[in-house]
DNA sequence: TGCAAAGCGGAGAGAGTCTCCGTATAGTTC
DNA sequence: GAACTATACGGAGACTCTCTCCGCTTTGCA
């Protein structure tokens, strides 16, 4: 086992809670590297050791993501009403933990595909997450909708609503209509085609 | 009336041409300025002048866009085939036009309710486009749905599409959920409710 | 206490966007 | 067609951001 100094870790520590609360106040784009380094008392060559590039850095910040992510699937499924109703406490959730930290959703959801991304076991979470929700409400799901979708849909609509400046819940009907869509049964709009 | 020197024109028009054709091989992002004043053989000032910001210039490529866009809202409804189907037709044509150059589908769709920006104007041909899609397809709608609800759920699409790598026929399946949600009628879910 | 190994920090490379201002030229006036 | 002025040109460089390099310091072990 490789030892870690001590210094190291109290700096790596440091420069991780400083950074959250700047990301969270300014938003991802608006933060540079330099600042972080300032605020957490180190130079610029520490920082980048310790996370080598800004998405590096981002990631270590989101480390209690996951545990968010996969209680709000649960508290979705767990609820005592329809599936319509399910559907939307998760997407609604989702969306808002997408859009916590300005500029996050389009990252995150750029990385869906793409093993090699420092969010690639954030995407994992997210894709199992949206798998548990297509198995726990599959009886009213439409046939055929997969992880990825889904995860894409939400993301499309955080990016949207994140660079956007948008009332609160336009969020809201937009992700009804996702859900609709995402609900509907073949044949249910017969009468349209 | 301003008078207008020729070269200024000339040098305009060039610059046009020649960007749209660097943005169009390389995406937004990946182009610089420099690069495309070396490329149109005037200086960095010249640019500036004639373009204040890289979205100045990006929205003068997009001159002719308005024109195709209300063309193919016009191809769509003129269809002869059930709403799902034109309304899919207008979503596909709609989301390929927004990807066209890599990075644009985030600009536009950002600025969808920002008055101020460069975009305003592509904004509301794109805003007037899906006007004329729900009046078109009034009886199939799902009510209440706005202009800006469907440009922001196609943007939002259009900007994972753009960011993602997706395999063709990905984008069309999004798509499909989207326009299921925009035409699913009061109770058409009943069964889930 | 001594000494690798690990870590630190900041100057600066490289890439962008955009500005400033001295120089050149188009178009008008006589 | 020459002189003049408003307009336009061009590129050096200011400023910002990400990320690297390397001489110096600190840590933890023997």
């Amino acid at each position: 086992m490789v030892p870690v100094r001590a210094d190291a870790r109290r700096n790596r520590d440091r420069i991780v809670e400083v950074a959250r609360d700047i990301f969270r106040s300014k938003g991802y784009d608006a933060v540079s590297m330099d600042e972080v380094a300032k605020a957490a008392q180190v130079g610029a060559g520490t920082l980048y050791r310790h996370f080598p590039t800004k998405e590096d850095l981002y990631d270590a910040i989101l480390e209690a993501w996951a545990d968010r992510v996969n209680a709000a699937v649960e508290r979705a499924l767990s609820l005592d009403a329809p599936a319509r109703e399910r559907l939307m406490a998760w997407l609604a959730d989702f969306a808002a933990m997408l859009t916590e930290h300005r500029g996050a959703a389009a990252r995150i959801t750029a990385a869906l595909g793409d093993p090699s991304s420092p969010f690639a076991a954030k995407c994992q979470t997210y894709l199992g997450a949206n798998e548990r929700i297509i198995e726990g409400l599959a009886s009213a799901m439409r046939p055929g909708v997969e992880p990825l979708q889904i995860s894409r849909l939400v993301g499309g609509v955080a990016v949207v609503a994140d660079t956007s400046e948008m009332p609160p819940g336009s969020v809201a009907s937009m992700l009804e209509i996702v859900a609709d869509g995402l609900l509907a049964q073949e044949g249910a709009n017969l009468a349209n085609r």
